[in-house]
DNA sequence: TTGATTTAAGATTAAAAGCTCTTTATAATC
DNA sequence: GATTATAAAGAGCTTTTAATCTTAAATCAA
C-alpha cells in the first residue's frame, strides 16, 4: 500500500468536505462524513484531529459542531495531507530500506526511483482540493467504497 | 513503505548472488549472505525459500550448499522479484484504497496513478539482475546498511 | 556410517498498523 | 439550568507484518 489506510481516508473525507463548501456553508460532522464514506467513525474522528491539527481544517464542538476546510479548497493540495497524516517518508526513504538515501551514497535503485518519486509528488502537489472535489461532482466520481446504488 | 520489508530483502538478496556469479560458481549460503547484508537469518531464509519456490531461485542443501539464480541473470528482472515477494498488488490497486480499480468507477486520482504507476512497474521491470549487479560492482553502489568502512 | 553443515518448515514472539470503546470537554437549544 | 449533540483524548483490542526459535530433512566429507 502505497499510502496508510488513515491517509487515504483523510484524503477522501477532505475530498468530501470540499465537495459539500462547493454549495453550503457551515461545518460538516464527523458523524455524517463517515456515515457517507463508510469509514469508521472514532478511528475518522482521529484522523481529522490530525488534521486539524495540522492547520488544515477547522472544528467546532457541540450541536451544529463538525469540521471545515481552515484555508481555502484551491490552497490545499493532496500533498498538504499526505504531509500531515503519512509525513514525507515516501518522498525522502530509499525504496531498497536503506538508510540514508541520497546521491552520495546510493543504492542500485536510487537514480531511477529519485525520478519517479518525484512525479509521484507532482502527482499530489498539482492536486487542490478546489479542482479535484469540482471534478469529483462533474464527473460523478466516487468517494466511497458503496457499490453503485447502494447508500445514495 | 513503497515495498514490504521481506521484498527489500529478497532484492538485495539476490542483487548480492548475481554478483557474485560474475566470478565465482555453485551456491551462496544464506548464512553468508545474511551476514554480508545484515539481515536476520532466519528472516532471510524464509523470503528465499519464497524464490525458490517461485522459480527464480535454486538452492541446495548441505555442506557445499545454498542458493543460486535458477535463469540467466539478466532474464531475471527487480520487478520479477517484486510479484514474487508482494504480489501485483501495487501495480492494480486504487492510490485511495477504493475497491476495483479501474476506468469504469475511477476514484478522483485514478488516472494521475494509473500513469505513475506504470512508469513505477516499468521502472522495476527494465533492471535486469545481470546489469544492475553490474553497476553496483562498477559504481561500488551499496546493497547493505553497514555504514562505510565498517565490514568490508 | 557417522558427524557436521546446510536448507526447509513451522511454531512462537514482538512490533506496528488498524480499529473500537469509553470518558471528558465544549457548545447549542430548550 | 438541564439536556442533547458534538469533537477531543486516550485506553485497549485485533490484525498484519516482521523477526526469532526450534526441529526436521538432505547432503557432503571424513
Ligand atoms: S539510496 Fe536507495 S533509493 Fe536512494
Ligand atoms: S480507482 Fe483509485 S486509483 Fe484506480
Amino acid at each position: 500500500m502505497i499510502l496508510s489506510r488513515a491517509c487515504n481516508y483523510g484524503i477522501l473525507a477532505s475530498l468530501y468536505i470540499a465537495k459539500e463548501e462547493r454549495t453550503k456553508t457551515g461545518y460538516t460532522s464527523i458523524r455524517h462524513l463517515s456515515e457517507e464514506l463508510n469509514i469508521s467513525f472514532h478511528f475518522l474522528t482521529k484522523i481529522l484531529q490530525t488534521l486539524t491539527a495540522e492547520g488544515i481544517l477547522h472544528s467546532h464542538k457541540g450541536p451544529k459542531g463538525g469540521v471545515m476546510l481552515a484555508r481555502n479548497a484551491d490552497e490545499i493540495t493532496i500533498l498538504d495531507l499526505v504531509y500531515a497524516i503519512d509525513g514525507e517518508d515516501i518522498f525522502t526513504e530509499c525504496v531498497l530500506g536503506l538508510p540514508g538515501c541520497g546521491n552520495e551514497e546510493p543504492c542500485p535503485m536510487h537514480f531511477q526511483w529519485a525520478e519517479v518519486r518525484e512525479n509521484l509528488k507532482d502527482m499530489f502537489e498539482h492536486k487542490t482540493l478546489a479542482e479535484t472535489a469540482g471534478e469529483v461532482e462533474e464527473m460523478k466520481l466516487r468517494l466511497s467504497n458503496f457499490v453503485r446504488g447502494e447508500k445514495q
